[in-house]
DNA sequence: CTGAAAGCGCTAACAA
DNA sequence: TTGTTAGCGCTTTCAG
């Protein structure tokens, strides 16, 4: 086993040249002439020479590394496919610039969680920073990292944010919009919509989406019953009971995504509903669950790991100072994959 | 906006006191008045100072950074709820210790995959690693590893490994074993079992567990089909159909996983059988899926999370020098969960 | 109890 | 085209 590990100047010493040239070398910088350029390289080979990324770091270039800010709450977990999503799509669009992820997870009620974040990434001095729902639509935390002068960028924020950094995401007005009008087109008239939480307001544009669908065609959204749920399977379950009782039981119902559309699937069979017959359930994200339920649901695709791709591309960008350029949102397309869990009334 | 960052010496300034008393103040150490040590805390404060990592490893300490590297292959994405729980396991474990987690997703098939992430991990001078299926399998991994010198766990490492590095895990023959034993016990005596990649050792126990059983039972491991899948819905889904066909169908089919089951699931409903009358299936992991498919999956429930923060404990534990103490595999417990899709014959 | 000095491994002027 | 010289911000001996 070796002594401690290489460092430059042990390639220096074995290549024969000054330390500065080994760092041009390693940095592909100019001047160095292929000769030398090759012995080094060998020296490099020979000693398994690392470059000590912290150690570039603190002579003056960058760290390199980015957070990625999630929500750490127990009711968030059953999103993981979302998360994970992000963060995959997050992961590949890292590699191919040197990049280096590093997750947080925070939790988004506590108080101090802006100093946290912000404690966490001074302390690593990561270049930049993802802001994941909810945390992409707290506007305190936006202002303390403005303050600190911390490059950031939003996946999913809401309207409010949208003009004041840089974001990436789906127009979920839009898919609301969409997905309502194609129920509106199956001939439905009686709708139920289960909402997200308040704080998500990303999940609140889908739900203004449908309301805008509803008074184009003539329908009052006022009229149709509401709820809430936290997202997860059994909060769809749970809440749409309530919804789907009474005597003016609604012919379709939308949930802000679909695992709280799956959890409506399961309460409507247990209420002995015949589906899709009796009701259509349509949901939003397509996630994995959507194929395999019965009926299989009809939802707006969102292409989770291009938003995380493209979130981190978009910082790199912000990073290298194109920020004035493009600070605005960027859209990402969804689309409305058709299965069977609507139908014609 | 102020200038730079803050460094320990404006904090030294600023409170009056020579660096190394702000450094003793800051790390907790002993032999500072608390008087002293109040002032260089205020100034802080006021400085709103935040100690450099980077600086601070490269002057003595560690990194405090730990790798956790997963598969990045296509095939492996629908395992998302594995792979995030797993993750969101080991983040919460880091925090109290003052660790970070690094990602790092990784091509299991590349021909460099060690070399790259030797490479990673030397370069960021990471503390530690988490190999993660299928790269707690890797015995070249591992040799490597070992060669550089490089802390490192495994989560649920084949009985091959498990004797040569730390590991964390649940017992799978043991679980194949006893969800066998329960469909026996119902009175099943033709069955079929669909595994996973032959890579993903882990899983290959969980056959093992289900051949000692029939064994023990007296029937003949060997008379029953198998097919094999790569854990994904869709696989379950196509490789089951071979398994269900022909004169004598099997009435129950063992998965390797639960997203293979819920596959399976799929294709028996679609050849027309009736579930769970005509065929008991059931699967490994308790994952979300498996609640919200008809009928509700029967399955063993994996503490996945549970298994992560273990592993980053175990970790750090081999850092803290304990390693000769316990350098075994860490059995964590499994249950069975019973729900629906297996019934009496 | 406290501080001065010596690096940790690297990049970036500035000379040569 | 190359090497010399300063630091980057921190921890750590080792003297006071």
């Amino acid at each position: 086993m070796k002594k401690a590990k290489p460092t430059i100047d042990d390639v220096a010493a074995l290549s024969g040249v000054g330390r500065t040239t080994v760092s041009r070398v390693l940095n592909n910088g100019p001047n160095v002439r292929p000769e030398v350029r090759m012995r080094v390289l060998e020296a490099v080979e020979k000693l398994q020479y690392k470059v000590n990324a912290q150690a570039r770091f603190l002579a003056g270039g960058r760290s390199q590394l980015l957070a990625l800010i999630h929500a750490s709450d127990l009711d968030s977990e059953p999103n993981s496919y979302y998360y994970s999503g992000l963060e995959l799509g997050a992961l590949r669009a890292c590699a191919p610039a040197g990049f280096q992820l590093l997750m947080h997870g925070v939790n988004q009620h506590s108080l101090d969680r802006v100093q946290k974040i912000i404690d966490f990434i001074a302390s690593r001095r990561c270049d930049g920073v993802i802001l994941t729902p909810p945390f992409s639509d707290d506007a305190d935390l936006h202002q303390a990292l403005l303050r600190q002068n911390i490059a950031h960028v939003a996946v999913s924020p809401g309207d409010g944010l949208r003009r004041q950094m840089a974001g990436v995401g789906m127009d979920d007005e839009v898919a609301g919009y969409e997905i309502t009008r194609y129920l509106l087109g199956l001939g439905h008239r009686r709708f139920a919509f289960l909402q997200g939480l308040e704080s998500h307001t990303s999940a609140e544009s889908r739900y203004a989406g449908y309301r805008r669908a509803l008074g184009e065609a003539g329908l009052s959204p006022d009229a149709m019953p509401t709820a809430r749920g936290n997202f997860t399977f059994r909060s769809g379950a749970d809440q749409s009971v309530d919804l789907l009782k009474g005597p003016q039981r609604p012919t379709a119902l939308i949930c802000a995504n679909d695992d709280m559309a799956t959890g409506a699937l399961f309460a409507a069979h247990r209420m002995g509903l015949s589906l899709p017959a009796d009701l259509s359930v349509v949901g939003f994200d397509d996630t994995p669950v959507s194929e395999v339920v019965w009926p299989p649901l009809t939802t707006i695709h969102q292409p989770i790991r291009q938003i995380g791709a493209r979130a981190v591309e978009k910082l790199i960008e912000v990073l290298n100072g194109v920020e004035s350029q493009e600070f605005g949102f960027e859209v990402v397309p969804h689309r409305l994959i058709v299965r069977e869990s609507a139908t014609q009334i």
